[in-house]
DNA sequence: AAAAACCTAACGATCGTTCGTTGACAAAGC
DNA sequence: GCTTTGTCAACGAACGATCGTTAGGTTTTT
């Protein structure tokens, strides 16, 4: 009973099997991590299978449980990686801004498209299959999860504190839409657009600027 | 081997089951319906078994085949509906609506923030399990959704030839953001939530006339 | 020779689905 | 008035397939 969707139908638009080169473990471990990514990101969780990622591995359902100890971990794995990565290219991109609420807040939209954009099974895994992690092996997760959306709605508050943003709206939902917008990009985005990454970024950055009453 | 998440790993926040009234079918197919929308957008659609969804109706996993053909036609159901009161709902709004392009956008923002609020397992399925559906029982789906975002995009395009809008950002782009930030809702809105749905529509619309460089 | 990587074979459980049957109840024939 | 017929909704039991996982042995690498 194999389902084969129709490509418009894929969850993403990318097949580009990309893991950030920091994180990944090397040997085997990156060959299966990156087959696993791609099925799940895919297929989701529960439907890509151990045989369905050891064949595409090369390797027979049982060689894996030499490297992973189970599905769980392996998905477990994945997932706080993608955690780790998008906490990390937030922080660093707003860190190495200037202090200005608004170069924060166009720093903040560039390294969450650019998560996406770059790492758009990562980010399918982080936004679409948590709910498959049981509660001990996620709070990790939780936890960087939280303190990427502290960050943007620090900033966001200060800027209303400051009199840089306007004062009309609350800023959890304005934090909610930059981050909806951003996290999209993951459904469609392919190394084959028309427009490149950059000016994803730019144009995304125009948008949030205006959406917090800043035009640039 | 079954996965007790925490609360706060949930795919959504809402745990209303909410069908539209005006296309749901009577009878017992009603009850099956309802509880496999909850499965579906809760667990994935491979990861809630026949089994599960009989369970959930207090009947055995034969009896639903005398309501239903298979697992998929369940969802191919569905996400049919989904797609049709999606479109209705923006459809009906920007129907409605003054023919200012700002009236318009605005209009369509009010139908598809409130589908994603009214309906957010049906919107869960639609943006997450398109997947699982074999090609020739996605086609009718696919229509709709491309008449959707037609729409939007025609109301954005319209709004630069006529100089209502900025003509500095590829409308696409904007499209895709303004989408976004709707779909995005069905994840954290909940009856329970602060706001209500008009009051979150609002800011809404205020987020995508600043984005087409319209403040109001 | 030691260690790492992979294998075959199988386990119990669960999967979607089919089969033949049953009790409830209403309409039709005598 | 009683029986017959038909429909509906649900049932228990089982089908073959696939699931995640394990034990123990073989090959490959160092």
């Amino acid at each position: 009973m194999h389902i084969t969707s129709a490509d418009n139908v894929r969850r993403l638009a990318s097949a580009t099997t990309a893991l950030p080169a920091d994180v990944t473990p090397t040997g085997p471990k990156a060959g299966i991590l990156n087959v696993a990514l791609r099925l799940f990101a895919e297929q989701g969780y529960a439907g890509a299978s151990i045989r369905d990622i050891a064949q595409a591995c090369g390797l027979k359902p049982a060689s894996l449980y030499a490297h992973y100890a189970s599905k769980e971990q392996l998905l477990a794995q994945l997932i706080n990686i993608g955690h780790e990565e998008h906490f990390k290219m937030v922080q660093e991109a707003v860190i190495d801004a200037q202090p200005e609420p608004l170069e924060q807040l166009k720093a903040y939209v560039s390294g969450h498209v650019r998560f996406h954009a770059e790492f758009p099974m990562l980010a399918t895994l982080v936004n679409h299959e948590l709910h498959a992690l049981s509660a001990e092996e996620v709070t990790t997760a939780l936890k960087l999860r939280e303190q990427s959306t502290d960050l943007l709605m620090h900033i966001l508050k200060r800027g209303q504190t400051l009199g840089a943003f306007a004062k009309d709206y609350d800023h959890w939902l304005a934090g909610a839409a930059i981050g909806a917008m951003g996290i999209r990009v993951a459904n469609w985005y392919s190394e084959h657009h028309e427009k490149s990454i950059d000016e994803i970024i730019r144009t995304y950055q125009t948008f949030a600027c205006r959406l917090v009453g800043q035009g640039e």
